[in-house]
DNA sequence: CGAATTTGACCTGCGC
DNA sequence: GCGCAGGTCAAATTCG
């Protein structure tokens, strides 16, 4: 068996979920009591093992609503003191605004001390608008050692959400683009709904305009204004053979594992886990049914390619 | 006209 | 202490 795909990796680093062609349909089935996650892998060269859970816990962690949070890492939301409007050479002193660091991201500006607590990923561009969150652009500084800059975004889906997120163009690979996410939301995740109600500027606009007068720019508007999170993509070739399936020629580990934890834990209503869902699986259907308490996921591909 | 983007200035951390 | 680099601000510009 052999094929190309594109496989859309959900989560992040040594191990994650991943959509890729089954021999037979597969569907996914998710009771309220549990979510059970169908597939695991792992790559050889990753020493270190950790559970697709803890994968996606991390990396949505910082985009929970705070009324879900199982990690005493995120605090409450606090009240965002908001500077006075500064003068364009007269800016007053940060240590001025001393409690600015009663929220654990509101550290000092313009420094680099807002590293912790940080989610990187690595998408393409086909991937950066996956996600639901609306962000403003607010900035954009050339890297040093990178021919592309990178561009600043804050979450504009809440008045004083601190959540911020670079994108930036990888120089090794110039399709894909590393996405950072810092700081966290200080609301809940927007449904599919508000979140298509954003507040971003139409995307085509920007994608004219970058073809247009700022065709020269390194970084396009328009992959930067729908950079958005996404999932973590490997393109290459799968193979399987016998009971090994090899990516780009290395062996990856797929194991089923059994792993349940609390919707409770993880979504406070149905409609987030119903968010939950679609977000996770964009290109399925997802069927609920009110009888038993159940969701199917229809199963779909997201591969380029076949047999 | 309001909202988003652009872009240069400003601020801070870090290395030397 | 100084300079560099990264991160943020906000006026100007652009766009729907």
């Amino acid at each position: 068996m052999d094929w190309d795909l594109q496989a859309i990796v959900r989560g992040c680093s040594s191990e994650a979920s991943i959509d890729f062609v089954m021999d037979k349909p597969q569907s996914y089935n998710l009771s309220p009591s549990s979510l059970q996650q169908d597939v695991r892998f792992k790559f050889p060269d990753v020493s270190e093992t950790t559970t697709i859970l803890d994968e996606l816990e991390e990396l949505y962690k910082p985009f929970y609503p705070q009324t879900i949070l199982t990690s005493t890492s995120i605090s409450a939301p606090t009240e965002v003191n908001k500077k006075p409007k500064k003068l364009r050479k007269q800016r007053p002193k940060l240590s001025d605004s001393a409690s600015n660091t009663d929220h654990p991201a509101a550290q000092p500006k313009g420094g680099r001390k807002n590293q912790h607590k940080r989610v990187v990923q690595r998408v393409t561009a086909d991937c950066l608008a996956c996600d639901k969150w609306a962000w403003r652009k607010y900035g954009q500084k050339p890297i040093k050692g990178s021919p592309y800059p990178r561009s600043y975004y804050r979450c504009s889906s809440s008045k004083g959400c601190l959540a911020r997120k670079q994108v930036e163009r990888s120089s090794a690979d110039p399709g894909v683009f590393i996405i950072t996410y810092g700081a966290e939301h200080n609301h809940g995740h927007p449904t599919r709904r508000s979140a298509l109600a954003g507040s971003t500027r139409s995307k085509l606009a920007s994608m004219s305009k970058a073809q247009g007068p700022a065709q020269n720019k390194p970084l396009e508007p328009a992959s930067e204004a729908s950079a958005e999170l996404g999932d973590l993509v490997y393109q290459g070739n799968i193979k399987k053979e016998d009971e090994n399936v090899f990516l780009d020629g290395q062996e990856i580990e797929l194991v089923m594992p059994d792993l349940t934890f609390s919707d409770e834990l993880m979504f406070p209503s149905l409609e987030d886990l119903e968010g939950f869902l679609l977000d996770q699986f964009p290109d399925h259907n997802i069927n609920m049914s009110a009888d038993d308490n159940s969701w199917f996921i229809d199963e779909s591909v997201t591969l380029n390619g076949g047999l």
